[in-house]
DNA sequence: CTGAAAGCGCTTACAG
DNA sequence: CTGAAAGCGCTTACAG
């Protein structure tokens, strides 16, 4: 079933499929086509639902509108939540988003931008994996705009949003020392990554501020790619071998997720036994007995930086790097009273 | 920036346009090229790291290799997790998924598939809403494959692919009505379509299968728009009202957790004085305190079925529709525990 | 065994 | 004030 095309309201208005394509893009006045002429194209138009094929404007203009949106994993409530702002914001402008997971993975990110490029998408948010820099200087070079998210490459200038991911730590490190809690841990990803470096780095900080002890074993990594059932046998065994542990805290949602989960397992009262806080927010952090303290980070304002950033960039290029650091919220809940 | 084309290709190979298109596109041995030239296309290709304009080809054949999927709200677990899923697997195929979120808006909806529409994608994914029956025919006369996806039109024969709403919320009911609550209300959404109906139906048959007095006022429904306060101020307010209600079961996952929330805020304490349940599994009900138990659809399943469907029909479009009903889990925890 | 040519549906520089 | 023509980058029926 073949579409309306230019050239079928072109026929029946009796004009050239150039004058209709100056009146469907609303260059009727600086084309200067007569009233009557513009009229009865728009009507027949509108009366044979013309939609112009985006297929072949996008070949001809090199311009889709649309976006491609790169995360770690669609599944992921940060991220889902973030997609969902994006989507909403990116569709006042007239665009529409192209996604894909990397699942951490640089294979899979290297994939997922290939595709998007041939796809000619207009634009890129990507969630960085390792090793992706060169990609993106590459990316770059390409003359579309691409915003980093979650976090960026130190070395390579570029577009960024992220939060203050030192700062987040920081803040939860120190609440849970202020708190009374004198050894305690924390959970992390095995990833050199900027965000989550940060989040070490804060942590530790706060912990050497508030004169806490703090040894290596004190810290976990624990690869991205472990499955539910490690990913909390890992944490229980972390647990359950430091002596004295008092509090934990947990550097994103998925692992404070698992570690609830572990620290129930076992037995042990959340807040009055091991104090707990976790990065991102969650309904289950809200609704958990006791419920969860955690960093928030600023979902809605995320997204509408990012695509603000983007916009600008696709409308007014300009050469110096849009960075967008925000600032997180200490969420204080049950989880971290000791008594 | 250009990228490389057919041309530069066969500019370099001494050839056609139209022999470096067989060859890439693997007619070698059909268009009976020679060894020889073929081996050089391909090193030329490799070598520019040539990547076909999907646009270009697109127009040609009419074919994007792209998916149109269309969710309730991609923010929300169901369809994030079901997303994720769709993109594993369409990916096995070479195809990307192109996304919007309706908010269970018709209007929204018509948008979304317009939009999809002249980006000529190639199959649909909808999760439709009310009164989208006209649209929905009109897309299959576009001779596009549409796969319906969490509800379906009764009078409309289209593929889709769907839970056993009626049989999970009366495994549900069933299950609070055995453990001895005796008074269970409802709570769901303001919706005559099929899974809500289904869900509401399978209750009630559940309320008189086991002699439990089930009134209309024991039935709360509640518009999709409300915010987040508004459901819980609504929520307490139906469960404060009814006089010995000792069980309640919600109907979507989001409603299950407004639900926990707000029975919270009542300082009722679950499993005990007020049974729950909630249709859709979530890491919130796992891991609460109680547990809450649920009727968990098979997510994975769902995911890979739509995708089998949509593949079939876009390589071999048959008449019948293709439609699947699988069964959801009822999966027992605390929170349906009286004692 | 290989190529010239048409055409997918647009936009736009150029001509009148 | 309007139109013929070129061209975006492919694919493919046709010709030799």
């Amino acid at each position: 079933m073949k579409g309306i095309s230019i050239k079928d309201i072109a026929k029946q208005a009796g004009v050239s499929p150039t004058t209709v394509s100056f009146v469907l893009n609303g260059k009727a006045k600086e084309k200067r086509i007569s009233e009557q002429v513009s009229k009865k194209i728009q009507k027949i138009a509108t009366r044979l639902k013309y939609k112009p094929n985006q297929l072949a404007r996008g070949l001809r203009t090199g311009k889709t509108k649309t976006i491609g949106l790169m995360v770690e994993d669609i599944a992921n409530n940060f991220f889902a939540s973030l997609a969902k702002v994006m989507e909403d914001e990116a569709d006042k402008h007239g665009y529409k988003v192209l996604y894909g997971s990397t699942e951490d993975n640089t294979e899979k990110a290297r994939g997922l931008l290939e595709v998007l490029k041939y796809r000619q998408v207009d634009g890129y948010i990507v969630t960085p994996t390792k090793n992706l820099e060169k990609d993106i200087e590459l990316l770059k070079a390409t003359a579309k705009p691409v915003v980093l998210l979650d976090r960026y490459f130190p070395h390579v200038s570029s577009h960024y949003v992220v939060v203050d991911n030192y700062r987040g730590a920081y803040n939860a490190g120190s609440h849970l020392a202020a708190q009374g809690y004198k050894k305690i841990g924390i959970v992390t990803i095995t990833s050199d990554q900027i965000q989550m470096k940060d989040r070490l780095d804060g942590f530790t900080a706060a912990m050497k501020d508030h004169h806490l002890p703090f040894s290596k074993a004190q810290i976990k990594k624990l690869p991205f790619e472990l499955d539910h059932e490690s990913f909390n046998a890992e944490i229980k065994k972390f647990l359950t071998s430091i002596k004295d542990l008092d509090a934990v805290f947990f550097a994103t949602n998925y692992l404070g997720i698992y570690g609830i989960e572990s620290i129930r397992s076992l037995g042990w009262q959340i807040g009055k036994q091991i104090g707990v806080a976790s990065f991102d927010d969650h309904d289950l952090f809200r609704l958990h007995s006791p419920a969860i303290t955690c960093v928030a980070q600023p979902i809605t304002e995320i997204g509408r930086n990012i695509i603000e950033v983007l916009m600008k960039e696709l409308n007014h290029p300009s050469a110096a790097p849009q960075q967008i650091v925000l600032e997180p919220a200490l969420i204080v809940r049950e989880s971290s009273i000791p008594l």
